[in-house]
DNA sequence: AAACTATTAAACATAATTATTGAATGGGAT
DNA sequence: ATCCCATTCAATAATTATGTTTAATAGTTT
């Protein structure tokens, strides 16, 4: 303990980045900046936090290089650092999900419906989208949508779906996504569109997982 | 804040995971177990922790999933749970490598020499092994060996490596690799072996890696 | 059965994290 | 220059993590 070896300072930092996960409000902060880049306000309404714990919270994943920021006029906006971040989260999400079987137990919600509505691969809407077979939906907020979408998607508000529907052709197959693997937007999109007669499934995953990936944006 | 959606208490739940990987012991621990699997008492010395304290972090790393147990006659055996748990601290050491350049200034020692030691990627490792134009050496402890090691590796812990040199061919290049990309013995093994006139390069990470790349082992 | 061993639990002191308040900073705008 | 705004800092109280010490547990061995 005296004098810790390199490799225990090294892990202290590595744990650092750990601690920066520890925290729900930091990985919904993530999750919203893996969309787009916002400022700290923005995120603080959006995450339901006050504006000074948001900053907080970002200053310490900035500290522990998670995020980065740069200043645009009054404001400062905040991004992910880097596509590892993205992998690392999404590393954390997978083995966070062995457990999931108990807390699909507490929630009772949303995750227990997941199986059932048998999500679509990257690969398999890729192909599908390929073919024309599909229509794509993006159910996220207008304002992530602009900031980068899937190539060919709708942009439909959860609030605007509704409207909508009968925008949408009834003899294709419906494939909705939204933030992530764990964005309630696509599930609730695809209960909706269903109870519409239509066919349709939800992308396993979202927009920074098939961006990514390498696969085209529009 | 009343009653938390389910996203919520999800992403709640993967910050437990986070939480786990916050504690520079506890990943200690887990490259402890990534070579194979150990008791408390084992783990606890390894670590240099008090046994009391060690258990108190195995308890907590089997809580959120990173760590399974099982009992063989008088003692506790751990491991880590599944290939996604190395996949994890994988992500975790690259986004934490970021900060290495710092970690660099304080520390000034190994890990400044790391780009000078060129590592050997385990693709050009696996090529070279089978034109057999190359000594692989694991330079770990000779029970993580015994539980596991790369095809043809010849087992020399670095206590022992000055007495085996004699009996390396020096007309062969020769790669070391350890417990992961941290582990130091193998920075110490090439430092060694080129100080006595071998040409040497260690593997970019360790055996962990790959194992979990689905290379052979034997 | 008792004695033994390895491990875990409980209780505690210390330290760190979290979220709140209110004040300070530091660029733009007027 | 002064004002205004978004953001950060500082101080606080509540909560949670860490690591000791001591006691309990649950199998093994005798």
């Amino acid at each position: 303990m005296s004098s810790p070896s390199p490799k225990f300072e090294l892990f202290t930092r590595f744990a650092e980045v750990g601690k920066a996960l520890g925290n729900p409000h930091r990985l919904v902060i993530l999750e919203l900046l893996a969309q787009r880049e916002r400022n700290v306000d923005d995120l603080a309404s959006a995450a339901r936090l006050s504006v000074a714990n948001a900053s907080q919270h970002l200053r310490l994943m900035r500290k522990v290089g998670l995020l980065v920021s740069r200043r645009n006029g009054a404001q400062i906006l905040y991004r992910v650092s880097d596509p590892a971040v993205l992998d690392l989260v999404a590393a954390l999400h997978r083995v966070g999900e062995r457990n999931v079987a108990e807390v699909r137990e507490i929630v009772g919600g949303y995750f227990r419906r997941r199986d059932a509505l048998e999500p679509v691969s990257r690969q398999e809407l890729s192909r599908r989208m390929r073919d024309g077979l599909v229509t794509v939906l993006d159910v996220r907020p207008e304002d992530e949508f602009d900031a980068g979408h899937l190539p060919q998607a709708i942009n439909a508000p959860l609030r605007e779906l509704e409207k909508q529907l009968r925008d949408l052709p009834k003899d294709r197959d419906v494939v909705a996504y939204c933030r992530g693997p764990y964005c309630v937007f696509a599930f609730e999109a695809v209960a909706l569109l269903r109870q519409h007669g239509f066919s349709a499934r939800r992308l396993e995953d979202g927009f920074p997982e098939w961006k990514a990936a390498g696969l085209p944006v529009a």
